[in-house]
RNA sequence: GGGUAGUUGGCGGAGUGGUCAAUCGCAGCUGACUGUAAAUCAGCCGACUUCGGUCUUCGGGGGUUCGAAUCCCUCACUGCCCA
């Protein structure tokens, strides 16, 4: 249950409690795709002041294994991330290991039957199969706090045909994840949330469909997904104004896997409370700096000019002698101890420190601007 | 002094008569990245260009040939071996 503190037409603030965890929203998750937010640790994350982290089912499955993990005392614990956790239920992977719409099916090291995926290990070729139970029962042995149902997370572009197809998929198997979480989720104060998944293309019937029979069935909270696959831009603010009028005022919503700054305001002035996205990071490691333009920023500003940011690829030969920091308005450790000049350096020598101080700075801008958000 | 192997674009290193402005890697420049198979991937990377081409390149010089980075002569330099 989402206790709301202020709402603004759709958009809304927020607490909620999580695994003992009060978690104010809108918030963003870092992404800890394999048990750790890559190159960061997590005494980094806490001075950042993430409130939680995402963890992947399929990933962590994998290896080390979740009954590792479940002997370990959960991810949280094993990490030593003293905060909650929500996982993603592997369904995504369905679509990134390669499934391409129907032609391409039994391809690319993922085959999808009615009964669950089965998926290739990139790495070792090992073929192991999910269901939707057994999503379930991985994240229930990670300890995760959100635990997510599997879905089927269909391609751009994507008949209507296919769309509805995929999504009376992900109804079923959400009706599959909720029997099983029903069965072997702890009871009290150890009882995890589960979330449903919207899908549905980029179809307004569908879309508003799936959210309907979801909210039907009672979920903890409702994400989004599906979204940001290739699409043109405009879907996504449609989606969302379709999504959202369906979904309870009580309950926690969440935005898949997004996204650009713009598009998390936009979404949290939608109604979104949650989001969680790789771009800080792994656009940071490849060079990307995120900079504020606006130096006292709000949310009425950052709505009213999406020029609120800006990015520099800090490889560019033009910050080879820039020794000013990132952004003279950050207060993270990269911007308080180092210049552009040092980071180009580290980047263009491939300095470890520079993975590190990138993610750090990225992650700073990010959880600054869910700030921004919530306070304004 | 004698013998031998070599000298290719910023570097390394293919190519051994035409399809070579010259494989490839590195370095360099630029771009992409949205529930992380991503410290990844893509493009450009001799000069000029109206982007169709044009011009000057493979140690220097001179030949052979319709045609040479590729064959011959010569000079220079480098590595190795013998004295």
């Amino acid at each position: 249950m989402l206790k709301i503190v202020k709402n603004n037409k759709k958009a809304r603030t927020g607490v909620l409690n999580l695994g003992g965890f009060e978690v104010q929203t809108p918030f963003f998750m870092p992404i800890a795709t394999k048990g750790a937010v890559k190159n960061i640790s997590i005494e980094d994350l806490q001075s950042l002041g993430a409130q939680i982290v995402l963890g992947n089912t399929y990933h962590l499955w994998l290896r080390p294994g979740d009954e590792l993990i479940k002997q370990a005392g959960g991810l949280a614990e094993f990490m030593n991330w003293n905060g909650p956790i929500l996982t993603d239920s592997g369904g995504f992977q369905v679509f990134s290991l390669g499934a391409r719409a129907g032609k391409n099916f039994g391809k690319n090291g993922v085959k999808l039957i009615e009964e669950g995926v089965e998926f290739s290990d990139p790495l070792d070729g090992k073929k192991y199969f999910m269901s939707p139970e057994k999503s379930i029962e991985i994240q229930l042995n990670l300890g995760s706090n959100v635990v997510m149902v599997l879905d089927e997370c269909p391609p751009f572009p994507c008949s209507h045909d296919y769309a509805r197809k995929s999504m009376e998929l992900t109804l079923r198997w959400a009706a599959r994840c909720q029997k099983y979480f029903q069965q072997k989720a702890p009871e009290g104060s150890k009882r995890p949330l589960l979330f449903a998944i919207v899908q549905g293309g980029v179809y307004e019937d569908l879309r508003k469909e799936c959210a309907r029979r979801l909210v039907e069935m009672n979920f903890d909270g409702y994400a989004i997904g599906g979204v940001a696959v290739g699409e043109p831009r405009k879907h996504l603010y449609e989606i969302l104004d379709w999504v959202v009028d369906e979904l309870p005022q009580d309950k926690p919503r969440y935005l898949m896997g997004l996204g650009k700054p713009e598009e998390i305001a936009a979404a949290v002035e939608a109604g979104i409370d949650m989001f969680d996205c790789v771009i800080p990071t792994r656009e940071g490691r490849h060079g990307r700096l995120f900079v504020w333009n606006e130096e006292n920023p709000t949310m009425t500003k950052i709505l009213a000019d999406k020029n609120f940011y800006q990015t520099i690829n800090i490889v560019n030969k033009k910050f080879e002698k820039d020794f000013s920091p990132i952004d003279l308005n950050c207060d993270c450790e990269a911007c308080q101890n180092y210049s552009k000049a040092y980071l180009h350096h580290l980047l263009k020598i491939k300095e470890p420190l520079f993975l590190r101080l990138a993610s750090i700075h990225n992650l700073n801008f990010y959880l600054k601007l869910m700030r921004v958000l919530r306070e304004s």
